[in-house]
DNA sequence: CTGTTAGCGCGTTCAT
DNA sequence: ATGAACGCGCTAACAG
């Protein structure tokens, strides 16, 4: 087979053996050479390089990675439809801060799907062959088995959310989250301090920690209140905007003398707001409105809307340093991370 | 180094070695074994099985890519801003058509950003290096370098979009568009079959093969119109709903008597008609607006747009299928795909 | 049907 | 500073 050629009419493509060859050098200089360099000639170096240039020589990762026992790239794995993927700045804001965090140490950042099971049963045996050296969940729902599962495989495993039951046990298993509990309430205070008294709330799903991290925070708030916290004053949405709209819809409906609402996060805020405005409640003079996530870049979704902010790109950069510390194998100094959030008050309430 | 462990504080991953010693075969038949399993006898494939359960044994991904000269993943990169590739619902219907092709082969999709000149060279880096078995380019704007440089590696490239220039010629390039001429023409004709004669265009990209395509469609109608194609009756756009906006404004501003606007897509069509309501216009009455895609799943967008329809997931699935068949070393019939595109008529025209 | 062998391309000892 | 040799884990080709 001498003359087995690529598929692609070209020739074989060089391999390091050939750099070293053309170079008049061993593999093992020639590899020292395009590595570091240490222990390396400058006349060897020039001439691997030159090869290598002329050639046209690029490593093959599997081959480095088979020997190095890394691929030099993490994943970032989304259990979540592609629509909400796409829609929701969240998943954008979380990204552009993992990806920033990862360019700066050279690894490659590569996004990944796992809504069915079929695919999440996919991602399990595709990421436990190691093709990345470790891995991101973020918009985990229920009791997903999935990130214990990958790390149950020795596969670093950082969690953008909280992580409750015995996957808080796992040692390959972190998590990086906001502090959902305290900024709702802060939220919530916040209205209950501009005088309001029947404050709803427009929660995330419930299937997930931060949807009922948020909505305990609105009630430990909203049940020292005279008029208590009835079920009614909350509807469970799933953090679109077409969720805020007909979750305000049905919270002005059960309870018409309505003067604030919460929701668990601005998409939602915004559709709130669009549905209190056709319901003729003015904002904030009727009804006050109080969302949540502050994402920037996002002034032009809810005007002036005020809003639980959490540091979503540091949170990203955060989960990304905590994985490749996980990856070198270093010691956390913690592997739950919470991170504070801040109330910033502007116009909607 | 007999005694080398994980740093996951597990004992060593199971390698197929140790599966074969355990179902006490030899490694060969543990591999056909666990593959396919040709010519293994019944006992053999049941001891394998067991040990491989057994041990919780998972193929090494780098070794069989090693050997295979495959990875069995393929990339969908896109050379946007991640708040682009997040907010325009057109790249969630390409990938969710890619994805489902993909699925069907039981390949591995994964999603790579490119968006600065330092990313894109990086990832020539990183594609060269083989980890992915071919590579699907999206929003290709200007003469981008990074599509041919992929493909002359060796590693097969299918562009969403056109393709124009000397790339056209390389073998190992393909690419699947819609018809853009065509399909804007369309748009066009149709408001001039609705009595318009004083039609703008709001256009894609001008550094994007689509943008000009859909322009030129555009001003080959308007131009044999009484009042021609001039410069103000077009704006540069981004394919976002606050260019439409802007767009529209700027087109009403120089044409007051503007009767209809044929935006290049539909995010761009939504901002659009909102400006046009502020600014006391009735849609269709005053203005007729004809959009460009139709994507499943919007209609919540713009309610009742008139729109050319493209074909936008299995256009994903095409570009799959052309990628895979180009992995395979299969012939393509048609390496430049272009697609037609359908006028669908609703309330905005 | 099965075991043995030969690599895939690379980084890294270990001598020199 | 350099070359030779080994092995990462796996599949395929070859004998049996």
């Amino acid at each position: 087979m001498e003359d087995s050629r690529a598929a692609d009419g070209g020739r074989q493509r060089p391999t390091l053996e050939m750099v070293a060859a053309e170079a008049g050098v061993s593999r093992g200089t020639a590899s020292r050479a395009l590595n570091g360099g240490h222990n390396v000639s400058r006349r060897a170096m020039e001439a691997v390089q030159a090869a290598a240039t002329r050639l046209g020589y690029r490593p093959n990762l599997a081959a480095r990675s088979l020997v190095l026992g890394r691929s030099g790239s993490i994943g970032l794995v989304v259990s979540e439809s592609d629509e909400r993927l796409f829609s929701d700045p969240y998943f954008a804001t979380v990204a552009r801060g993992v990806h920033a965090e990862l360019m700066a140490h050279d690894v490659q950042l590569v996004l990944a799907l796992a809504q069915t099971p079929a695919e999440r049963e996919r991602m399990l045996r595709w990421s436990a062959g190691r093709p990345l050296d470790g891995v991101i969940i973020i918009s985990v729902h229920g009791a997903d088995p999935l990130p214990g599962a990958i790390a149950t495989e020795g596969v670093p495993v950082v969690i953008g959310g909280a992580v409750e039951g015995p996957d808080r046990d796992i040692p390959g298993l972190a998590s990086v989250d906001a502090d959902n509990l305290t900024g709702a309430r802060s939220a919530v205070e916040h209205l209950v301090s501009r005088g309001r008294t029947r404050i709803g709330h427009i929660s995330g799903p419930l299937d997930m920690v931060v949807g009922r991290d948020r909505l305990e925070g609105w009630r430990s708030v909203v049940s020292g209140l005279p008029g208590g916290a009835p079920q009614t004053l909350t509807v469970e949405g799933d953090f679109t905007e077409a969720a805020g709209a007909e979750g305000a819809r049905r919270l002005l409906a059960a309870h018409p003398d309505l003067d604030g609402v919460f929701t668990a996060n601005d998409v939602m805020a915004r559709g709130a707001l669009s549905a209190l405005q056709q319901a003729g409640r003015r904002v904030p003079q009727d009804v006050a409105v109080v969302g949540f996530d502050d994402l920037p870049g996002t002034e032009g979704i809810s005007p002036g809307l005020t809003t639980v902010r959490q540091p979503v790109i540091e949170m990203g950069r955060q989960m990304a340093r905590t994985l490749l510390a996980m990856v070198e194998g270093l010691p956390l100094a913690e592997r739950h991370t919470v991170v504070p959030t801040t109330l910033v008050v502007r116009e909607t309430s």
